[in-house]
DNA sequence: ACACATTTATGACAGTTGTAGTACTACAAC
DNA sequence: GTTGTAGTACTACAACTGTCATAAATGTGT
């Protein structure tokens, strides 16, 4: 497959609210992130700064130079980042039972009907595929 | 619900691993503990006992005396940890969509076919449940 | 008693993460 | 041109994690 669960290997917290940012728009400045963070929790605007180039040094967002500041993209995909921690869950905890896993995700989230209709249909096609 | 989550705020892979060690046996001395991680990895037995003294520092294992020798067992669940996990999976990375997280799940783990149908009767349970 | 093995306790160190203060730079307005 | 202002760069630091080496304690065998 590819080496990504070595590149984002551990994400902190805040690295991920970051990159959560950041997959919701096209690209962002130091002080769109950080608006966007201030809104949940206190932060000076260099940490975000300050986190935002470590990043970069990690691969996991880009910048272009607009004017005197910068503005961030994402370079891994959620879908990347989430395969890692699914990873993680899925093999470390549950013994690489995707049904417990899923099973527990049922169960400890109170899941709305729609997304039970949802799901079901995911399976079945899933199903079809592997036929 | 409860605050299962400040507790293992941050777990490390290593310490994931020998929680696993420790959920797949009701107790185990440190000297089982590295045999089992000794498998997959080369570790010094005093990396394994630091890392599950200071492990039961923060409530994640504990111990009794057994002669000389401390027997470990894990104080968390599987399923508590799994919680977190899973949690931080499904709202920073899918944004709160579990039907996306399973989907991406399913994309990318390559299922057989009765984990398709143990999921399937899994979520018409749900829906029972629900009803 | 003495050497050897087993096991816990401490101390150390490097790397990462969150956090932010300080410093430097460049533009904007007068 | 001096003064804000806004932005990046650098430095620092405490907490945590993985990693052990070394020390100290407590057996075991002969």
């Amino acid at each position: 497959m590819n080496d990504s669960s070595s590149t984002h290997h551990r994400l902190g917290d805040l690295q991920l609210r970051i990159l959560k940012v950041l997959w919701s728009v096209p690209e962002a400045s130091v002080a769109d992130v950080h608006g966007r963070l201030q809104s949940t929790q206190p932060l000076a605007y260099t940490t975000v700064a300050t986190l935002l180039r470590r990043m970069e040094a990690r691969g996991l967002v880009a910048h272009r130079e607009q004017g005197r500041s910068f503005v961030y993209r994402a370079t891994v995909e959620a879908s990347e980042v989430g395969a890692s921690l699914g990873h993680r869950m899925v093999e470390q905890v549950f013994e690489g039972s995707l049904t417990d896993a899923v099973s527990h995700l049922l169960r400890t989230r109170d899941v709305r009907r729609e997304e039970l209709d949802a799901l079901e249909k995911l399976i079945r096609e899933a199903k079809r595929r592997t036929r």
